[in-house]
DNA sequence: GATTCAGAAAAGATAGCATCTTTTCAGCGG
DNA sequence: CCGCTGAAAAGATGCTATCTTTTCTGAATC
């Protein structure tokens, strides 16, 4: 295992702070900041403030024109799978229209990765991914939910790392998320529907063979219950 | 419509160049560099070479760390949803996987995105899809195969946009770079099937009608023809 | 082995010139 | 008096150059 993780600090406060307000609607489009303002704002020198407003430049976030400053952008241009902005999204006013989006591109992914699961994993992680759905039904049985979350967010980020294909697995992180909100939200029944427990188990059992058609379709199935959870439209923006 | 487009030509070279290289594995993960032999290099100041860094490490493809300098991480770390990411792995050795996994994640988005125009979408929008699903009969039936790819790409575009949810709407230029690349590689037959032809139409007139199910099952039956022509492996890395 | 230490490299600050655009406004013509 | 044209001014970033500070590595030393 690599250990390249000792890598993560270097996120600066300023695109922190500046991406959250943009996010946010403190700085609607077309507003227009200068680095000047920023290097009074933030007490930073002039190379700073560029260092942070290229970053945000490469969210898509802004756009620096000469004479005229940086400008912020239509959200429809911000690069909208890069963690941050989805961070900044979920904590910002477009909170569960975010959660939902998010759930919904879960509902899509999830039943192809487990297909790519069942014919690519290797003999262990399809055992691990078996273990795990066991342990669920333990926890699930017996109510301990912030247990039961954890392996659950543990299965299926397995799953999507496990897919093969690693557009499924960047959305790893993005997944346990949603997973998260959902039972922290109270969206989650408090003691998990036993069929959602069979069908993990069913899942984990169609990779542990091999069975790319049946690993599919009981994942639909489990997203499908969440599907129906969800409201039938989107929240408002 | 805002015209706020006047803004991508602020790719430097630098970054380009030092992308497509990490991703064509020039310079492995763990190899070194220094701001100083970027500057010699590129014959750039130190401030620019900072620049073009700090874009590379937002993309979580360098870290830098003080006294050792950037350091190349390893590809499971990159943003795999950024355009530039994209465009490098589709032009740098593992091109075909990056093929691949692109089709199975539209395979996966598609019948949503359907779903959920057929739900959002405005009336105008849905009309809209109509035609363009009539215009690719007629030159479907007609062998113009360019043509025929220019209003595909519209079609399946316009229906990820109109489907509401901005995470699938972000993914239109993936989209749309993998239908040419199918084109243009040969993997489509010279003349489109006559059924492709007439399950656009299918989901067009769903969408139309606002029939959330029959939207979604039709584009899954058009993605499950890509998914039989998708070799049944992925491509190795 | 643990500790110390020198030095390498980035982190950050500052100053200045170059360049690009927007704005303004003077002058002219109708 | 009004409107237009075009040139100059001003405001902002782009890039270079250089300096100090900080941090951490790697090796020498104990």
């Amino acid at each position: 295992m690599p250990l390249d993780d000792a890598a993560d600090l270097l996120q600066h406060p300023i695109i922190e702070v500046l991406g959250q307000e943009i996010v946010d609607g403190v700085h609607a489009p077309g507003a227009r900041l200068t680095l000047e303002s920023l290097q009074d704002r933030f007490g930073v020198s002039r190379t700073v403030a560029r260092d942070c407003m290229r970053v945000l430049e490469s969210l898509r976030m802004v756009y620096s024109r000469r004479r005229v400053g940086l400008v912020v952008r239509e959200p429809a241009n911000w690069t909208k799978y890069d963690r941050r902005v989805i961070r900044w999204r979920l904590s910002g006013p477009g909170r569960e229209r975010q959660y939902a989006e998010l759930t919904e591109l879960r509902i899509a992914v999830e039943p192809l990765a487990a297909a790519g699961a069942a014919v690519r994993a290797s003999a262990e992680v399809r055992h691990e991914l078996q273990d795990l759905a066991r342990q669920l039904r333990v926890l699930g049985e017996s109510g301990r939910l912030e247990e039961f979350l954890a392996v659950d967010i543990a299965f299926h980020q397995l799953l999507l790392e496990a897919s093969g294909n690693s557009m499924f697995a960047e959305l790893t992180g993005v997944i346990a998320e949603v997973l998260a909100g959902r039972t922290h939200q109270g969206l989650m029944p408090l003691q998990p529907q036993p069929e959602a427990l069979a069908e993990h188990e069913a899942v984990a059992d169609a990779v542990g063979r091999r069975d790319r058609a049946g690993a599919e379709t009981h994942m639909r199935w489990l997203v499908d219950e969440v599907r129906r959870a969800l409201a039938d439209d989107l929240p408002p923006h």
